[in-house]
DNA sequence: CTCGATCGTCGAAGCGCTTCGACAAGGTAG
DNA sequence: CTACCTTGTCGAAGCGCTTCGACGATCGAG
């Protein structure tokens, strides 16, 4: 292993030098500075994480905290994940993985000083991570709404305006009766808040405009799907929109649509609230409200840095939603 | 920060005795010992994972290198994924995400010691970084399987004999002209090996037994489904089994065959090579031949595990394939 | 008994890096 | 010309941990 030490004697300085010169955190002049350059080029050299972190309290690695349950959405988690590497790779910072149920996971890692930052996904009303998260001296962000963030910084799409974005696209369609097929039971039991937050909205917004609006939680399959389907027309005969967020049930919801013999849009209209390239990979292209994972994930990445490097105070951030009609959905049917 | 220094003052012993305590490598009476951790209780003591690394060579961290390209299989990578990070767990080892296309990372992450040991993903048939891996002093462990894989361990599913197997299958049923719907042509570009290996043990297969076969790439959607489809018919009118290695393009090949008016499997048989979830998740319970993806997840870490703490010499793996009957394939119809 | 292991503990020497304080050599303002 | 600042460099003191060698105490074998 070639050290600072090796590079110091070829190029003829002190240690502190080169750490300087590489550092930049004082002014070396150009001649050395190319000197320490041409060494560090030929020998290779490469700074030791450990001793750096050692002596700097610095890791430049980020502690993300993720679902891998195989469960649900692995496509979403996967975008937010993919979110979450490429900003940090921008901020030249590797990704320690943690799974979400590894809940000693954060306080070793954190506690440890193996990172800088903790970014914690799938957060839940009062997840009980957030005690040990504020313990840490890390500044921490989660991607998620818990009920009470006081000292931790968030960031998540807004989904109580992506339900209303939804019902107000339909309402201006004519839709009067319109269902929404949502996340699956076990999820909504957990209290993860963006499927609270979006029924939340839906509630809201088709009471407020005098709707009938009915909520079905959904399984993430194709089974599922049509028995949700089933129940919503039950409870709601007439109706001739859908808003489905579940990414999993989109498939079966659309089948099912057409096995009834209902066409879409003609007969029935749907919203999807989904990542873009759900929405354009289904046999239909749909209209939907995006759930923008990739840059929630390096919006996350933004924060943890800010409070890092220039000690921003912690925040909350919600995206606002985009709508973007594409095939799914037309005007009621007379 | 509470250090071992603190607990050493707590405790009543010296550094050292603290040290050999808790790694166990030398005897400490059981008294001292008691003391020792009751004091690392009280304190909430945890060691600095910089220092130990600076001191010890060793950071028990796992570099994981994964295509976090939002394209294909998601799925799958996401169940490998998950099957390393928790067979690292076992190991008390974390795992540092490196993306596919950040080249220098591994580079970055081995020659700077911030792990002990490199698992890539997705390997190509001369896949460039496989020499930045030799260079380095960790092992690394490959999931997939290179042309050259001298020094390097290599652990993967047997995916010729993968396609054997449902050919054996189709053929045991009486079916005499199957098609192969494969990966996207783009992988098969990249030469990615595991998608040739199929192809090369279904045309050997299909060969060796004198049956009708053709192949065909397939794009992971709905529309890559259906026009593969249909290049399938063309080539085979009399098809009557369809061997499917697309996770993506399953549900549109089912639903395409649907639409042809074709019924599963009283028409056609299907036999997909898939995880096993992804099978049992479409309409219709598949036959398939299982990617066992979190178990060589782990079995990967265990090899650089047997590298790192054993000496254990490099060796390349192969998963011999298991085939699940389940309600998509019958006999061939008259 | 005596000699050599073994046990239990300690002190000290690093591991490779960052950073603080010092200092010489110029530059600039008054 | 003096006083003071800036620039460029160096030496040394850690950062918190592991590990080597040493040493007294115990113990069994001869």
């Amino acid at each position: 292993m070639t050290t600072i030490d090796d590079v110091a004697r070829a190029a003829g300085v002190s240690v502190s030098t080169v750490s300087y010169a590489l550092s930049g955190k004082r002014p070396i002049s150009a001649a050395t500075r190319t000197r320490i350059e041409r060494a560090v080029q030929e020998l290779d050299y490469r700074p030791h994480a450990g001793a750096r972190a050692l002596a700097s309290a610095r890791t430049n690695v980020l502690a993300l905290m993720a679902p891998l349950r195989v469960d649900v959405n692995v496509g979403v988690i996967m975008q937010f994940v993919t979110g979450v590497v490429t900003r940090a790779q921008y901020f030249q910072h590797d990704v320690l993985l943690l799974t979400q149920d590894d809940h000693a996971g954060v306080e070793r890692v954190a506690a440890g000083s193996m990172v800088d930052a903790v970014i914690m996904m799938d957060v839940e009303a009062d997840d009980p991570r957030l005690a040990i998260l504020r313990r840490q001296r890390q500044p921490a962000v989660l991607i998620g709404l818990p009920r009470d963030a006081t000292g931790l910084s968030c960031v998540d799409l807004d989904f109580e305006a992506a339900a209303r974005t939804a019902v107000a696209h339909l309402t201006g369609l004519g839709h009067r009766a319109i269902a929404l097929l949502g996340s699956p039971q076990t999820v909504l039991d957990r209290h993860t808040t963006y499927a609270a937050r979006l029924v939340h909205g839906f509630d809201d917004e088709t009471s407020r405009r005098g709707l009938n609006a009915v909520f079905e939680p959904t399984e993430s399959s194709h089974a599922g799907a049509v028995l949700a389907l089933d129940r919503a027309f039950a409870r709601l005969p007439r109706l001739s929109a859908l808003v489905v967020h579940n990414e999993a049930a989109l498939p079966g919801v659309l089948a099912s649509l057409r096995e009834r013999g209902l066409r879409v849009p003609q007969d029935v209209s749907v919203v999807a609230v989904c990542p873009q390239d759900v929405a354009v990979g289904q046999p239909q292209q749909l209209t939907a409200v995006d759930i923008p994972a990739v840059r929630i994930g390096g919006v996350a990445v933004e924060m943890a840095m800010g409070r890092l490097e220039r000690d921003d105070p912690a925040e909350t951030r919600l995206i606002s939603p985009v709508l973007t009609a594409r095939e799914s959905t037309g005007p009621a049917p007379a």
